[in-house]
DNA sequence: ACAATTTTGTACCGATCAGTACAGTATTGA
DNA sequence: TCAATACTGTACTGATCGGTACAAAATTGT
């Protein structure tokens, strides 16, 4: 054990507490004194502990992908299902997170994309999560070019353009909640918009 | 004429000018010194010419509604084209807004509805975007009902669904292009997502 | 010319912003 | 026991937030 007085809380459950603050109000609608608040911690311990907003909005969003972020693509590799099924259960997986009442409405990272254009977000974390994205649409295109080998899907449809499709569609998904969509809605959406694969 | 100095600024002018900060920034991401450093005024003139920063912000979503908003519309009751066609050019209007270089990134309403859910946006401010949400889902519900009744849309497609999925269409799309999308890739996925029609 | 009216510029308000200095309090290894 | 180390609480910083008080400037009708 190191030296030292030991920290009064459990960094991890703080870091989650200060993930949902931003995850409800963007990074310029959070402030320190929301996260401390929440967190139960003062400026000092924020700041021995996370750096400063920055870093900690950092280390949120990856809490978030860890979180919440991954689960959702195992639905698509369950391949004892049919294409169309695995990508519905994908999306069901996405909106279910999307509306749960525990949580936030919406996704975090759509938020935090919405909003890199202005100057809200510190230039490091609009970098970070515009790679999030790059990520998640390279994931995808990968995941369909080899359900398109495998014949799951029509050569005439681009494995990139399916991918753009998907995650153009969990952002409005994503909007849609917090808009006050209930499951109900985004269920139908869901329904219709795969109607076009297999 | 009325007694009194006059305004030195064109009202009108000046709104468009704080429209486009708050498309750009966001509400909470835009300060009283961008407002009136962009629409070249000082506080006085501003808080005398439209009240507040709430009321701004009000004053600037009809602004953009009328100039940005209502438009693609049109693209649907070119009754002369397919159902199908009318639905494709009516994203593709929209589309080209959403990445227009001479405009900000992404849609308005699709960032304020985004900043909803937290305390971002005044009480007043939110309910009237959800109110222009509701009165888009509205309208497309209206038109898919007719354009049903007219046999243009399959039976089995609840009209409220088409609606529904066409706004999340859109917001996804204006995020997507509020994280750099190019109108090529904006096109991929509409010509994708229309597949399913007709 | 002059009173009435309206806009403009400056200087300010209290509140809040992110961030920090520093003393006090634990906890460690020696 | 005691120095070294690390976390915590309080009080503070300068900057910025949205909003306002008030006098100067400009335009009107009389």
């Amino acid at each position: 054990m190191t030296a030292g007085r030991h920290r009064s809380f459990d960094k991890d459950n703080a870091l989650e507490k200060a993930m949902l603050v931003f995850w409800k109000n963007g990074y310029p609608g959070t402030s320190l004194t929301d996260l401390t608040n929440v967190m139960g911690i003062n400026k000092s311990s924020l700041y021995a502990a996370f750096g400063n907003k920055e870093q900690l909005f950092n280390q949120a969003i990856d809490f978030y992908l860890n979180k919440h972020g991954a689960i959702h693509l195992d639905e698509l590799f369950k391949t004892e299902l049919s294409l169309k099924t695995r990508i519905k259960n994908y999306l069901l997986s996405i909106a279910n997170m999307l509306i749960n009442p525990d949580l936030p409405k919406g996704c975090l990272i759509c938020l935090s994309t919405v909003e890199i254009a202005g100057a809200c977000l510190p230039d490091n974390s609009a970098k970070n999560i515009g790679d999030i994205n790059q990520q998640t649409i390279l994931t995808l295109t990968d995941f369909f070019e080899k359900e398109q080998k495998a014949g799951n899907l029509i050569a005439r449809h681009s494995p990139s353009t399916v991918a753009n499709y998907l995650l153009t569609l969990q952002f409005g998904l994503a909007v849609s909640a917090r808009n006050g969509g209930n499951i109900g809605e985004l269920k139908e959406v869901i329904n219709f918009s795969i109607v076009l694969f297999n």
